[in-house]
DNA sequence: GTTAGCACTCTATGATAACGAGTGCTAACA
DNA sequence: TGTTAGCACTCGTTATCATAGAGTGCTAAC
């Protein structure tokens, strides 16, 4: 275990390369943090600290950067989370009210500030429907020979699919139909759609290929993940930081947030974990931002996930402030969910 | 106006110009061409040439660069489409055939393929519902005080809304005013939505207000613009562009980029136009791509836009091959939207 | 255990020179 | 009169070199 004084010299380390990105160097510390040691005394602690994983040097006349393993320790014992200012929250609450119609608009905004305040990219994951539950399915007559299968959850979403209606049959055996399949599935949460459940409606359409097609189309749409909305936001802010000056790695992260799809997975990946997960360097399992960290907060609804945002930059984060604005925003979103 | 040979010359200069990225001189022009020309006699064209507009000198002793006018000619009067060879063929088949459920998926493809092709930025705003007409209005019940307000087009979609059923009213009286709104709406196209239309809505709901601020908060949702589904994709290849070796350029690009709804405008702005537009530097009238070209083609169905797609990229752009892959695209999708 | 001193390492910076691609101009040529 | 060879000149790029500065590690003294 550290002693005081190794813990405060690298927390010192920590704080200053996240702030300058510069390597750290002995007389740096000396100069602008009265420990009243002198260069030569942190020189050898700062030699312990590389020899015990916690430092790195860029090269040998260069200061000392800390490691994936000083963040890990940093995030885990000594990192006290910032308490926003005043403007911070003057610039959440205006960002917030600039409009506020649909959900849709308070995840958008959600990411915004994120990126915003943090300098980071963000990204948002909403899952709207993860707690609905079937209220009935319906047919609404469209023309002659087509209908609208419509599934209605209590949420009051109304998931359709147009059909056409079978030769021979009639209004009133599409209608015994519908109240058949609403029987077995009435009540239910959309996710727990399983094999069980998808073979007894089969059977309740056997007789035609066609409308039974559309139907497990309509219920996969409702449960499949590209039914959650997505945002991400601040790629932009990423281009100022510093690590990021090589060409090369802006390219390659950019790569990867491209495709929504491996964002998506890499945000559902990080749904397990309660409350806040900070993911450093390559404990990140995913290619392409093993150099980068993420900050992940999940929000559950009576137990269900009902979304996720996080937070992706250098290793090099300011992880107390990124705390900080994800513990804000998480009270506002709860109590804005909520109604 | 230009003669032949001052003609081939620009002509040789902006086509090298677009392959390499260097200012070219007139040494080179006679090495790479048989023109039987002499340098010295380039050189003179050349000047020429910058007097009259078309080329310009980044400094004294580097090649010439062709200007805006420049590009203006070459698209107008000496562009001839390169035809795509067997292997982009393929190369858009494949893309294709990878998955073609819904039609969003469709102009996912189109988009990635448009972005892989040019190398450029692409984006593309399908627009599902501009063709689309009301079929009928209809209450679905979701609990003892609410119900969904659905209103059905005919092309099979259900646009709906919670609504909170007014105290004391029957649901025959819902179904009564369901079915008077109705037959003014019935037939309609969902874009000729004006004033005098929502003036005699508002009289047939007036005694209650909840319920006429849902219904119009459903009919306005059915035509805003944030319906018609937008992708964009390729961002990571402009990074590839030498003139995007200057970050502030890239930060300044991306910027705009990142804002969907200015995205939105700019291919909105662009739609009038019939057939493919191209946009050429400060033609652009929005901020922030100004030193950027856009080539966008408008799909109309019956006369009706149904969406647009454009490939944005700097204004060293392979003007020929982007117009020959947006051609081939066009065939594909018109044949798509037909069934 | 702490510190001053010193030699050493390595990067960043700036100056200088050489190079090369290109231009414009002039004079000669067909 | 249009074309071309020749030449001086310009300017960005690249390579080389010296220097300054920040930092380290080691040793000896406190």
């Amino acid at each position: 275990m550290l002693n005081e004084r190794k813990k405060k010299i690298l927390q010192i380390i920590i704080e200053d390369y996240i702030s300058t990105a510069e390597p750290v160097g002995s007389r740096t510390i000396a100069r602008k943090h009265d420990l009243g040691l002198s260069p030569a005394t942190i020189r050898n602690e700062m030699s312990d600290l590389e020899l015990l994983g916690y430092l790195e040097q860029p090269h040998t006349s260069a200061g000392r950067v800390p490691s994936a393993q000083a963040y890990r320790f940093y995030v885990d014992s000594m990192i006290e989370p910032d308490t926003l200012d005043d403007n911070d929250r003057t610039l959440i609450n205006t960002l917030y009210h600039e409009q506020q119609r649909s959900i849709d608009d308070i995840f958008l905004s959600t990411a915004k500030i994120l990126s915003q305040m943090t300098h980071n990219v963000s990204m948002v994951l909403a899952n709207q429907h993860s707690v609905s539950r079937f209220c009935y399915l319906k047919f609404l007559p469209l023309d002659s020979n087509h209908a609208i299968l419509c599934i209605v959850t209590d949420d009051g979403n109304v998931n359709n699919c147009v059909v056409e209606i079978p030769a021979g049959m009639s209004v009133k055996e599409l209608e015994y139909m519908a109240g058949r399949i609403t029987r077995m599935l009435e009540g239910k949460a959309v996710t727990d759609i399983d094999k069980d459940l998808l073979e007894a409606v089969q059977s309740a359409v056997k007789d035609d290929r066609l409308l039974h097609s559309s139907l497990l189309h309509v219920l996969r749409r409702m449960t499949r993940p590209e039914k959650e909305t997505f945002f991400m936001g601040g790629t932009r802010q990423l281009l100022s930081q510093p690590e990021f000056r090589d060409m090369e790695k802006v390219k390659n992260l950019l790569g990867v947030l491209e495709e929504e799809k491996v964002v998506r997975n890499i945000l559902k990946s990080g749904e397990e974990g309660d409350g806040l997960r900070i993911t450093i360097g390559s404990e990140n399992k995913f290619e392409g931002i093993q150099d980068c960290s993420m900050v992940q907060a999940t929000y559950r609804l009576n137990g269900k996930i009902v979304g996720t945002m996080a937070v992706l930059g250098p290793t090099r984060m300011q992880y107390g402030k990124v705390i900080a604005v994800m513990d804000y925003l998480h009270k506002y979103l709860k109590t804005i969910l909520n109604n």
